[in-house]
DNA sequence: CAGTGGTCTAGACCACACG
DNA sequence: GTGTGGTCTAGACCACTGA
């Protein structure tokens, strides 16, 4: 036998064999002596840990414990077409869920006016969310739509999470396509308190424009994803 | 001024400025020195240097130095069409060469033996490459092939980087689509050390599943994206 | 060989949850 | 208050590079 293993991959076995044997719920012993038991460091052990928070194995909760998960559906969807994760689950029979909702009116940023196509300094509807699947934070969603388009009362009157669904309710607005960036980034330290996993997890992003048959940017969207909970897929044709 | 900011929000912006002050290739101090510079601790600071890498700024050399790096064109690419990272770079004039290539004719893992619909135990051929961009690690490529389709004749005649390419080189051979599955994941132990990067930093990652007209499935593949130089982008039409 | 980044430790202190 | 996870430190030791 050649298993010559470093620490952190042993680690890694232990941890996973451990959560694997622990009943969905349940709290995992406290990281001080988890990391006594396994025979690490608590900072060897946290940063093991980050692998499973991404995969939606297990869910620290400051000052509760760390809970183990175990999502018991993926969220998946095509690319292609673009659906609100609201409408998308309902297709699919999942439990979805709003949590921490902040509307805000401000002043566009230089960036924002931009993407927009709006003068700088005009007034744009900020919305940003998170969404709970299975009650645990799952994604974080951010909506820059210009003011002119989405009155408070259109909020007022049920909002369920998806600014798509909104804008799509508006008879007087037509909507053609959105461009998505996609790309893959660390937490930053208020996505990840929001959403309430670590500084620097690894996350999905995506970068939306959604575009009217004329060409107008409607909503300028960032979209955080925690690996686990979704599985986006996309055909391409061979060019 | 209410400007509180956690040290490592500081450090980020320090960071940052320092990186910016560098020229392209130039060496930055020892972790040590520029802790101490910086009066954080050098757990602290690697930390937040694992951003600077994921965008591609920075370099590090395992016993030789952080260099700053600054890609200074980013590969950008819809996904609605298949092409070889190769072709699509030479489409855009960008400088890119392969790097440690590792060819293996090997046993079909369950796993893969089931992607490619084929019965266990059936021999395949791996390759696994890394993409330079500018001579930086920029991605990781992973192609299991059956091994009746590309033989090592095929791979002497000149292998570029990819299999893409020479699989539709082969005129017996028909292709239509792509499916790929889009996720973010921690590099792990292995391929940190192939990209040189640090095990745990984020990157930007795709399965792909290659078809025939027929509908078998002839390339099963795993591709690692450093997100800072790439660029991918979906167009989605409303639905 | 000296100097660099890579890994791991032990421990401190803080912020938050819950009874 | 007590116990939890979140942050940060100082320092050790190893693996690697390059002169």
């Amino acid at each position: 036998m050649k298993t010559e293993q470093s620490i952190s991959q042993r680690l890694h076995g232990n941890l996973k064999e451990m959560i694997a044997g622990t009943k969905t719920g349940d709290r995992l012993p406290s990281e001080p002596e988890l990391a006594r038991r396994l025979g690490v460091s608590r900072a060897t052990l946290r940063e093991a840990m980050r692998t499973f928070e991404t995969q939606g194995l297990i869910h620290r909760r400051h000052g509760a414990g760390t809970f183990v998960t175990r999502p018991s559906q993926v969220i998946e969807s095509g690319l292609e077409v673009l659906e609100s994760i609201e409408t998308l689950a309902k297709r699919i029979g999942m439990q979805v869920s709003m949590g921490a909702l902040h509307v805000d009116h401000r002043l566009a940023t230089p960036e924002e006016a931009n993407a927009l196509g709006l003068a700088t300094g005009c007034k744009v509807l900020h919305l940003s969310r998170v969404i709970l699947a299975e009650g645990q934070p799952a994604a974080y969603l951010v909506d820059v739509v210009p003011e002119d388009l989405l009155a408070q009362s259109d909020l007022d009157e049920g909002f369920t999470g998806s600014v798509l669904d909104l804008l799509l309710h508006k008879k007087s607005l037509a909507l053609s396509v959105s461009r998505c960036d996609i790309t893959a980034t660390n937490a930053s330290v208020e996505v990840a308190r929001l959403m309430s996993i670590q500084r620097g997890d690894v996350l999905l992003q995506f970068v939306a424009y959604l575009y009217t048959p004329e060409g107008r940017v409607v909503d300028y969207s960032f979209s955080y994803f925690l690996p686990g909970y979704f599985r986006f897929h996309v055909v391409r044709r061979v060019g």
